[in-house]
DNA sequence: TTTCAACACGCAAACGTTTTCGGACGTTGG
DNA sequence: CCAACGTCCGAAAACGTTTGCGTGTTGAAA
């Protein structure tokens, strides 16, 4: 076991100074050509590299930006992650981990953790318990002590920093528009509890475009719902006693429950209700029949929020600053599970 | 924007030593009673916290982790993350995550830089390219350096380290023999090139069933993948020509596609045609009818393979080395698309 | 021969910690 | 009255870098 190489090994294998070495490596004008030389072979052939903690702790930067989020098993959060990790490693950034599996407590510690010195900005999504609180005394903390901060997906005015977000009352309309564009005349939606703000923004969409198009808005055949693990059966009841024709759910998984209790229940897809769902991810893609969904662009998503942060930490500091929130545009993917 | 605290600020402001300070807040007995209290309750109200950047570079060592896996949008690797992530919480430990991409220079690049002081140890499944180059010089010199590795589930002999991995032998017996015992005569399997070192196995078990159960093994009921973008149209001509009863699918992917050729086709899931897959993921939950799998407790692994990390980490430096590799079970999660 | 660049290199500080050692001071005991 | 000891604290080194500046040596110009 060879342990790690430094500068003062090789400096005192080599007989000279740990600055000369230092500077011999960066190729400095101030040492000879020859040692120089000695110098850059020798570290060549036992590979010498320098090592990263040093350099933060000199340099005040650590190369590496933290990405906090909800949870990780979960497709649109894991392309995300595929995006900033992309822009990161072009840029020569590290992507750094951390889940708070929806807990409050859980971010405040990842944010603490990671504030001190392990990375120089975030980027984040909050988590549900914090949208329920309402509380963000640890983001703003952090952005007061000069930490970039980028917001995705699930944000919130009262934070002050770059976010990106997409268009989810616009999407929402594009969705809806394609069932009514296909014919349906009686829409349901199948979204979560309004603390969600997603959830809360795509029945917004919903309601706008039936508005738009003269479509009644019946409260009836709007379902809410709030436990995730029993959504498969509430669904089930819901469309037991509603003869909808077209039905948006804001999420995959509602899609396909939706579509299960449907055949259940002798209905077909698309012959007697369109299904439109959110998210295009593994499910709409492969499922029978694959689903017509409103695609986030989760690695563009992932893509804008690292470049937004690395914009900010390497920004000269007599720059003024500057919020930006950047919108991606949302696009309808047609597929099986509506006419057309 | 109030920057962050540091000892000597601390000290400054006090008018005492930074090394009072350092003491004060670790409690030592060597300060009194109540300096402490003035250094501990200014330190409180400032919220100071201590540079972990300075604290792994004097400690030699970062409390975190490396994760580097071939993609993140994946259902596997995310539950295998999270596994990680949990006890690396629980033990005070970060995740720093990595992508190769399934690219050979992605992963020593990735490698190099986290070597470099970022980590403590790494954990690790391989590039499919790395696979096929048969090249593991990168692992073994970080192994050299004294960094733990350990691999998960495409691992490798070459390479001397602790390892995570599911039977998967065992486990594609289990799904044949269900199949089987479910009363199937003809039984195929779709799966990946021999290169995959899991398609490998998985096809060694498949044919090990069989072999078992005197059923005769016929090549031409075994279809292996090389293009996963094709694999659906390459899924259909194969099953055009096999009149099989039974279908074993190395993955998710195949036995959703194998089932939606087969409809096409005519043939009824499981009626005239039982199938099981691998991988128990979303697909396998929500599809309908929703697949027969074998689980391979992604959680778990990761779990695992974080213990045998930090184990290796904290361990005393007069211990033997010892490489372990240990074997998460795989079930057998029965659902709609076998008979039973 | 003296003077002065130019060149090649080393010293030391700095980043923020922890920790060992020793020093100053006051108290106690003989 | 002096030695010994205890208490409380500070100086300094160390982790591995980078970098401004100082210094010694050389060679050539004056």
């Amino acid at each position: 076991m060879r342990p790690k190489l430094t500068l003062k090994q090789i400096a005192r294998e080599l007989d000279v100074s740990i600055s000369t070495v230092s500077k011999a490596l960066k190729d400095s004008p101030e040492i000879g050509e020859d040692t120089k030389q000695k110098i850059k072979a020798f570290a060549k052939l036992y590979n010498y590299k320098p090592n990263n903690i040093a350099l933060s702790l000199k340099n005040r930067k650590t190369k590496t930006i933290g990405i906090i989020i909800p949870e990780i098993v979960h497709y649109f959060f894991t392309t995300v992650i595929s995006g900033v990790e992309q822009v990161a490693n072009e840029k020569g950034y590290n992507v750094i981990v951390c889940l708070s599996n929806n807990s409050f407590d859980r971010e405040v510690l990842n944010l603490d953790l990671l504030a001190n010195g392990s990375t120089d900005g975030f980027i984040l999504s909050l988590a549900k318990e914090t949208m329920q609180k309402e509380d963000y005394h640890h983001l703003t903390e952090v952005i007061n002590q000069g930490m970039p901060v980028v917001l995705f997906d699930r944000v919130v005015d009262e934070v002050h920093c770059d976010k990106v977000i997409i268009d989810d009352i616009i999407g929402a309309k594009k969705a809806v528009e394609h069932l009514i564009e296909t014919g349906c005349k009686k829409i349901g939606i199948l979204t979560t509890v309004d603390y969600v703000s997603v959830g809360k923004l795509r029945t917004r969409g919903y309601i706008e475009a039936l508005e738009e198009n003269d479509y009644p808005v019946d409260e009836d055949l709007i379902l809410k719902i709030e436990d995730m693990e029993n959504s498969e059966k509430e669904i089930g009841e819901f469309l037991k006693t509603r003869d909808v024709d077209g039905l948006f759910a804001v999420n995959e998984q509602f899609a396909v429950s939706a579509i299960g209790a449907l055949r259940r229940q002798g209905r077909n897809v698309p012959e007697d209700v369109s299904v439109v769902g959110f998210t295009d991810g593994e499910l709409s893609k492969n499922f029978i029949p694959s689903l017509t969904t409103v695609s986030q662009h989760g690695t563009r998503m992932g893509a804008e929020a690292a470049h937004l942060l690395i914009d900010k930490l390497e920004r000269k500091p007599d720059e003024v600053e500057s919020y930006k929130t950047v919108i991606v545009e949302t696009s309808l993917v047609r597929r099986e599970s509506t006419k057309n």
